[in-house]
DNA sequence: GGTAGACCTGGACGC
DNA sequence: GCGTCCAGGTCTACC
């Protein structure tokens, strides 16, 4: 199957463009440059790869992406097929946006980066950024690899392994016991956080076009997540980001460390949380993407081009924490 | 409305 | 070896 980009696409520099690209179930092959992961599809779990053509990123650069699938796929399934690649990946994200925010924060222009990867479906974006939260970046991609290991569907025909495996639905982590969650998978704390959250996918409490959709306001989207189990404002304003709003920072640990070692602030961390604040207000509606790329671009510098990064070596050690170790 | 303390886990660190 | 600390925070109980 072949789908077409925007003129300025080149896959390995958007789909390397957030940590989120080295959790399972995804999976990026150096060497062949190919995005590997299993979707679900209305006919069952599929394992698709993700390239491009070309030798260089110039010539690569708005070509088609070919996804192949490891089994036929039938009409019925290539629209959704479609739409959880261009979620993704950000295909729609619109040029005339992308240039808007290149217009604020010109450093980002001549690369073109500003599409951040994020997962198929809004439910994945969530676990994942609760998986985040209060641990160290090997442990969340222990937790992401467990889950899918523990409660993925497995593609037939490939085996278990996690590199054919699904990531879990909510409808599957609804019916679990949070203390199985914990002992299989890992997550600590979390666990009654994630059933509750898959819970309220399942019941449609919590209705993912409504927080997707542009004219619902981002303080009304905001003011949602952070009514959600395991969601504070760091979590909120990183799914706001995944959600393609741009306006809050989810300030951490990292950005302290960013702050002091980069930017030169010094004083306690709660200033600095201020004071970050008030850096970055000048890019408005875009100040999430100028904060990550200046994040990005320090890791990069320290451990090469993203997309050189295998996920189970350099893909686990290449934040600030695991630098400054 | 602002702030200690507890909270799973696993790796790093100091002794 | 073993205790302590802390990592891409959140939640509850207090003041």
């Amino acid at each position: 199957m072949s789908l077409a980009v925007p003129a300025d696409y080149i896959l390995a520099r958007d789909a390397c463009s957030y940590g989120y690209f080295l959790l399972a179930p995804n999976y990026w092959h150096v060497p062949t440059q190919t995005l590997w992961r299993v979707v679900e599809l209305p006919s069952g779990p599929v394992r698709i790869g993700i390239s491009q053509p070309g030798a260089t990123w110039r010539v690569a650069k708005g070509r088609a992406l070919v996804v192949s699938t490891h089994r036929a796929v039938g009409k019925a399934d290539r629209p959704e097929l479609a739409r959880q690649v261009t979620r993704m990946l950000r295909l729609d994200e619109q040029p005339d946006v992308l240039a808007a925010f290149h217009r604020l924060d010109g450093r980002w222009k001549r690369l073109g980066s500003g599409r951040l990867f994020r997962s198929p479906t809004m439910w994945e974006d969530v676990v994942k950024t609760v998986t985040s939260c209060n641990v160290a970046w090997p442990n969340t991609m222990t937790m992401n690899a467990r889950l899918c290991e523990v409660y993925g569907a497995p593609v037939p025909g490939l085996g278990v392994g996690a590199k054919g495996l699904s990531f879990p639905t909510p409808e599957t982590i609804a019916r679990q016991r949070p203390l199985s969650l914990r002992t299989r998978c890992r997550v600590g704390y979390r666990d009654a956080r994630i059933v509750a959250l898959a819970k309220m996918f399942v019941s449609g409490e919590v209705r993912p076009g409504w927080f997707e959709d542009p004219a619902t306001p981002d303080e009304d989207v905001r003011a949602a997540l952070i009514e959600l189990p395991g969601i504070g404002p760091y979590a909120a304003h990183n799914v706001m980001q995944l959600l393609g709003r741009y306006g809050h920072l989810p300030l951490d640990s990292e950005s302290v460390r960013h702050a002091r070692t980069i930017l030169g602030f010094k004083g306690p961390a709660p200033r600095m949380m201020k004071r970050l604040e008030r850096h970055y207000a000048p890019f408005g509606s875009h100040k999430f993407r100028s904060y990550w790329l200046e994040l990005w671009d320090f890791y990069q510098s320290k451990r090469g081009k993203a997309h050189t990064w295998d996920r189970e070596t350099t893909g686990r050690t290449f934040t600030a924490a695991m630098l400054a170790g």
